[in-house]
DNA sequence: AAGACGAAAGTGGTTGA
DNA sequence: TCAACAACTTTCGTCTT
């Protein structure tokens, strides 16, 4: 452990990406992350999982000095990128001739910007595939999916993900596209899928919102219908009616200020009794996310402002 | 027995000072 | 930042079919 050469070791959770080794020292003489197992060298940009980042000249620590969260992936090239040396040495320690140095120069600079640039595609492969899988598992359509990516691809580029989630922000534009495509989901079910709370995902999607002026209407009680009716296997008259029921609801202001699944749920329900297919008010509310009680709320202001007879 | 109804208390988000 | 507020939920007892 004493070799002449101090080194520290550093009580991190990273892992070496070759023989997935925890110990790892950090050399300082040569600011190098070195795997005592296997001896892979892991380089300085590779990041230090703690709360900040390490940087070892000056444009890195410009780039870094704001930082956010650390990034949460691990190793975006898996450490094997190569990264061309600052000291104007070869691999013999001699110095190297005047006559080479822009082109080393200009390699350190090309070298960088590729590394760079891996690291953000590498960002969007992980939230793509992410986002990818969210919307499968919810069964959204395909243009659904591109809208989703659309969006987190220019909030990427905006930077808008630097001291967020990418899994946070995966599921903010999912959320936004979903309500872009009228096939709205809500809040509760894009939080599930994504493992987050509701709040965090709320407030993501005001934030890209914000930020990359997606003008969105607040979504309707209309654009839910069609699921929901398939959802419960109801026939087209139902969905007719309940369109009708809804534009009625919209002309007499029934609709403003109450909660679009609420009200959705609620005249799904009276189109329901209306056209004898029955379900409870149990079942609607479930598919709805809305308890029992607000759509009889709801469904109470409907028959009473509407004039709908309703006869159990 | 299941579903519908409604009162009352509690919760989370928005708004305006 | 805080209180007021409306919408909504939870809970529970009663009524209807």
């Amino acid at each position: 452990m004493t070799g002449k050469k101090e080194k520290q070791k550093i009580e991190l959770t990273a892992i070496c990406p070759e023989c997935c080794s925890t110990y790892l020292s950090r050399d300082h003489s040569r600011a190098e992350l070195v795997c005592d197992d296997c001896g892979l060298v892991i380089d300085e940009d590779l990041i230090d999982y703690g709360p900040e980042w390490r940087a070892f000249d000056s444009e890195q620590r410009e780039k870094r000095a704001r930082t956010g969260a650390p990034m949460n992936y691990m190793f975006p090239d898996k450490g094997l990128s190569t990264t061309i040396g600052w000291t104007n040495r070869d691999s013999y320690g001699k110095s190297i001739p005047n006559r080479n140095r822009a082109q080393l120069y200009r390699m350190r600079k090309w070298q960088n910007r590729i590394r760079i640039s891996n690291a953000t595609m590498k960002n969007l492969v992980v939230a793509l595939s992410n986002l990818d899988r969210m919307s499968s598992r919810m069964g959204l359509p395909r243009t659904v999916r591109e809208t989703a990516a659309m969006i987190y691809r220019k909030a990427a580029s905006k930077n808008l993900v630097r001291g967020r989630t990418v899994d946070g922000v995966a599921a903010a534009a999912l959320y936004a596209a979903c309500r872009q495509c009228h096939v709205p989901r809500t809040l509760d079910e894009i939080s599930n899928i994504a493992n987050m709370s509701r709040r965090d995902v709320g407030r993501n999607y005001r934030y890209i919102s914000r930020e990359l002026k997606l003008k969105l209407m607040p979504t309707t009680p209309q654009d839910y219908i069609p699921r929901f009716c398939s959802e419960l296997k109801l026939s087209g008259d139902v969905k007719a009616k309940t369109i009708e029921i809804l534009k009625e609801a919209a002309d007499n202001e029934l609709t403003s200020g109450r909660g679009p699944t609420g009200v959705a749920a609620a005249s799904l329900y009276i189109a329901t009794v209306l056209c004898g297919e029955r379900r409870t008010q149990r079942d609607i509310a479930d598919e709805a996310g809305v308890t029992e009680v607000t759509i009889r709320n709801r469904y109470k202001e409907l028959t009473e402002k509407l004039d709908i007879e309703i006869t159990l």
